[in-house]
DNA sequence: CTGGGGACGGGGCCC
DNA sequence: AGGGCCCCGTCCCCA
């Protein structure tokens, strides 16, 4: 049994925040580089943030004034036996039979429209069926995408897709048709997502092992995508019951390491799923990215739709979400309540998860106006700029040397004070720093 | 080879 | 909530 869910859509278009930009990847560069040309968006079109409030999410959904249509979607043996986020009095739209409908939207997709909200929004977005990774994507012919000449990719990823459905989103805040607002700079590389025009990286890779995240993360998000930030989904806490044990699987080893290998796990899982729609799991990660791409389809989102699953998503899961960041939410769950979509790590703010998710998406959204170099944050932009400038706002007391940043001070002091803390435990030699150490110990004892 | 410094990524915390 | 700072860690380059 599941109470009924009381869910959140927040989406922001064009929602930039602290100097957000977007970033527009060029077209056949697969991975970010710093000497790559990038183009920047400075979002300076509309940021207007929409909030639309699904109140219990039963049949009449988002209640009065808002009306939904939801299209064919799949049942997701996972979700709704486990998860069971799935709107109460909203049962399976239809089952997913891949056989019978292959070509089928894998995305619940539906029209939500908010009045009372300045500009009667309307938005595109999916309902709040929290699907596998068989059922993420939008169905671009319900989204105008045909109509916009940008024709669905056989396999290949749907963010920049979304991307246009956002804009679509935009053109009709004054209910105008989805047809608008073609001639949108962000639509430009809607040509590119042509079959005959996409080398973009968003091919499908025949070989997932030689999926690279970077091609991903750099391509989906940067096509134009990340001006889109703000988006969130937030299942709110309380009502939300889970059935069902935590899957085997969620607590699974697989997505640890390093965000990109995190990132790789996470592609290579919904690859999986895209090459066999009959592909049944329990990944929590998979639930994740579901939820994302509902995000995702509501319009603005981009790789970067932000998944935050109130704390009590699952209540009968907590100890496996908790150790499923790595023990990162491992602490207080109630003030790290906002999980990053890719490694499930806990923050206590929206913000601190977006900026943490730029280390999975490679979002970077600062750049350098001397060196074209980009950062993912703005201390850290404004940390690099010294080196143009030349500040050095640490000195040592001890010999006045000076330093751009407090680390390099602290550093340096051990000169001073000779301290060694790091000792090689197989011959004892003591070093200042424990990347000699390591050095060290490589090459010296890497045979031990 | 080691030490020193520069640069940067990321998390946590404070205001 | 957002910005900024501190801290830690890592990598790289050079003497």
């Amino acid at each position: 049994m599941m109470e009924l869910p009381r869910l959140l859509l927040y989406y922001s278009e064009g929602h930039l925040t602290g100097g957000h930009r977007s970033f527009v990847k060029p077209a056949g560069h697969n991975t970010w580089r710093d000497d790559q040309p990038i183009t920047i968006d400075d979002g300076s079109g509309t940021s207007t943030q929409q909030v639309i409030v699904i109140e219990s999410a039963v049949a009449e959904a988002a209640g009065p004034g808002v009306k939904r249509e939801s299209s064919e979607g799949e049942e997701d043996p996972w979700h709704s036996k486990d998860i069971q986020t799935r709107v109460a009095g909203a049962p399976p739209v239809a089952t997913d039979d891949p056989t019978t409908a292959p070509a089928q939207p894998r995305t619940r997709c539906s029209i939500t429209e908010v009045s009372g909200m300045p500009n009667a929004v309307k938005s595109e977005t999916k309902t709040l069926t929290v699907h596998t990774g068989s059922d993420h994507r939008s169905d671009p012919e319900t989204l105008g995408l045909r109509r916009m000449g940008c024709p669905p990719v056989p396999g290949s990823e749907y963010l920049p897709v979304f991307h246009q459905i956002q804009k679509m989103v935009n053109s009709r805040g004054d209910g105008d048709t989805l047809d608008t607002e073609v001639d949108d700079p962000s639509c430009s590389y809607a040509t590119e997502m042509d079959p005959g025009n996409i080398p973009l990286g968003l091919k499908r890779p025949t070989d997932q092992s030689k999926w690279d995240w970077n091609q991903y993360s750099s391509s989906a998000c940067s096509e134009g995508c990340l001006d889109k930030k703000g988006e969130v989904i937030v299942v709110d806490e309380v009502t939300v019951k889970v059935e069902g044990d935590v899957p085997p699987t969620w607590n699974a080893v697989s997505h640890q390491g390093d965000g990109h290998s995190q990132g790789r796990d996470f592609l290579d899982y919904r690859e999986s799923l895209e090459t066999n729609p009959n592909v049944t799991t329990h990944s929590p990660l998979h639930a994740l990215m579901d939820c994302n791409l509902v995000s995702t389809s509501m319009g603005p989102s981009d790789s970067h739709g932000h998944i935050l699953f109130d704390q009590v998503l699952n209540s009968n899961n907590r100890a496996g979400a908790q150790a499923q960041g790595g023990g990162a939410t491992s602490g207080n769950i109630k003030e790290k309540r906002f999980l990053c979509m890719f490694c499930h790590k806990g923050f206590s703010c929206l913000q601190k998860v977006e900026i943490h998710q730029r280390v999975h998406t490679g979002e970077k959204p600062f750049s350098c106006t001397q060196c074209e170099k980009r950062f993912s944050r703005q201390d850290h932009l404004k940390r690099h700029q010294r080196v143009h400038t030349g500040e050095k706002p640490f000195s040592c007391t001890q010999c006045h040397m000076r330093f751009a940043q407090a680390g390099h001070l602290k550093m340096h002091l051990k000169v001073h004070t000779g301290e060694r803390q790091f000792a090689c435990t197989h011959c004892g030699k003591r070093f200042t720093e424990r990347s000699y150490l390591r050095i060290h110990q490589q090459k010296k004892h890497s045979t031990l």
